[in-house]
DNA sequence: TTGTAAGCGTTATCAC
DNA sequence: GTGATAACGCTTACAA
């Protein structure tokens, strides 16, 4: 790899101001201990020099870093990037610096994370993947806080942050009841993944007691192609009936079946079946869809995220774990039939 | 700001495997001259007392880093964002850490860029954004390949990958010809952006010299709302004659031009009027826009991004600069009449 | 306020 | 193959 060429370093602009090199550190740090005069004399000189501090050696000896780690899964989710993008922008807000890694849907993310962990972060936030036991005790002998995005883990302690992911579906669930809906289909996302569960399940709650329901789940892959060749498979030959509502466990999904219905099948929606989604994404807020759908309050999650950071590793974990749960937000759409008193 | 717990170090797995503390660096590095049984019991060790080499340490003292820097300009529109996921993904391909900002649309981005050089990086990617002479001067000093992708600087001597928007865009423009387009509105995004400029002027090229053309421009602020906006304004009065194309030189402002003329104007694209954007994004393919379009082959645009960024920074400089421009693929989509024998 | 000196945790160099 | 020892470029006591 690519040696870096020497760099200018604070001894060489101490020589040329004529000051000690620690001066040239003060000269850096804000609200350091320096006149004012001599300040500006070492900006002047390591301007001329094009100096600037090295800051692995900074973070080295002050044994700190102001790095954040941020894993992304699934980026082909237009919900993560946007979310990726709001992480990009709120860490950089409180100067820090961003280190980002994707993991690819479905392969092992131990070695990034491994890899992430070989800087000193301040922490460490993962999004839509999961993290084995051997990394949260690696994590935890490091001392790096992790914060989980978006992802419940099964019997895991790390804190996390995430969507009412069951209450935000129930409440699709119960909104399409109310419109009449009896024969539903629900696309699945990542069948493992703690948020296709979670909402399969608090949709369905909806419908518990009701009688006459028939409810079918398929596999959407948690994207767009997926979903719309599961609607290809499901809706192409002659079998049963067409169901009157499709619940995709996420917008993207949603978009994936609504142009599939659309374009393969002729079906309007909400006229011929009723659709929502999850998730608010602005692919799914545009004219020819205005999806129904739950809104995940992304900035807000975002910021309670690097919130939870802050705290010691040790109150992130086991009995402290810090668990936050927002409620996300019904947008109305046209998507479900009957919608209008929800208009704004 | 969090000062980190202290680590692990290499001395201490050395006490505990009862070797010397530099046979347990070249334990973790591949290739080193070291017994299998030795590094066994080394590792064995490290994993013991989670123990990850510290790489500020490794890169101060190695004198490399395996980091790459990129900013982003403007990731509301969905073409960058798409590509931030490719530079993630390659740059991690090659064992390479990504250390990502963002800087927002219009705003000084030399403080960012500025943050950026502290790292000892390998080198600097700047997607849409500018940068100044100073920092131009700073990178050079700092010895940091800097390579712009997708922007021609005005008289800069830097490398850069671009598209070629110019006749990416007069393509389009030849097509709208032969489809009978004569009364044209252009959409511009930044108005002082290269790639705004470029696309117009490709576009206006396959109208010159053809009687009875008149050619209306307008700034749709590179967003979709920016575009919408727009639409409803030129639209919305009293005003001229309908045009009979709109060229928007994205296709984020595509869309929110065709929601617009849908949705406040019915009117019917491309029967009513025709209209293309240029980037190829995944949501200007899906059904209900099948936008005709020029896609940016942004693999490969990247991948040689990241080759010129291997080229010594004095040869990514000055008379040694390389502009690489990367042809642009047509999409026939179905916004401009006529295109059947295009099809796939 | 300023300079001297001692780390920070690695890798590189060089004998053995 | 292995271990001592010197960098790497900075921050942080501590003394002046």
């Amino acid at each position: 790899m690519a040696r870096l060429k020497t760099r200018v370093t604070s001894f060489d602009v101490a020589k040329l101001a004529g000051v000690s090199q620690p001066a040239v550190s003060r000269a850096f740090t804000p609200g350091a201990s320096i006149t004012k005069e001599k300040r500006d004399r070492i900006l002047a000189a390591a301007k001329e020099l094009n100096y600037v501090p090295n800051v692995f050696a900074s973070n080295l000896s002050s044994n700190r870093s102001n790095m954040v780690a941020v894993i992304s899964g699934n980026l082909n989710n237009p919900f993560y990037s946007e979310t990726l993008q709001v992480f990009v922008e709120s860490i950089q807000r409180t100067n820090r610096q961003v280190l980002a890694f994707s993991v690819q849907d479905g392969r092992d993310s131990d070695d990034v994370m491994m890899q992430a962990m070989r800087y000193p972060i301040d922490g460490l936030v993962v999004t839509s993947a999961q993290m084995s036991s051997e990394l949260v005790k690696l994590s935890e002998g490091l001392g790096i806080p992790v914060v989980m995005f978006n992802r419940r883990v099964e019997g895991s302690e790390l804190s996390g942050v995430q969507c009412d992911n069951f209450e935000g579906s129930a409440i699709l669930g119960r909104l399409m009841n109310a419109a009449g809906a009896r024969r539903i289909l629900i696309v699945r996302g990542d069948p493992q993944g703690s948020t296709s569960i979670d909402r399969v399940q608090g949709f369905r709650s909806a419908f518990d007691g009701i009688a006459g329901i028939e409810i079918e789940e398929v596999d959407g892959e948690s994207s767009y192609s997926g979903a719309r060749n599961a609607m290809i498979r499901r809706f192409g030959g002659p079998g049963p009936r067409f169901p009157d509502a499709i619940f995709a466990v996420n917008d993207i999904m949603a978009i994936g079946c609504a142009d599939a219905l659309n374009e393969n099948f002729g079906l309007k929606i909400p006229d011929d079946i009723m659709l929502a989604g999850f998730d608010g994404i602005r692919e799914g807020q545009r004219a020819p869809y205005s999806l129904t759908t739950v809104r995940q309050p992304v900035e807000r999650m975002v910021s309670e995220t690097l919130e939870l950071l802050q705290a010691a590793p040790e109150n992130l974990k086991g009995a402290e774990a810090q668990k936050r749960v927002i409620p996300g937000d019904l947008i109305p759409g046209h998507t479900i039939p009957g919608m209008g008193r929800w208009a704004r």
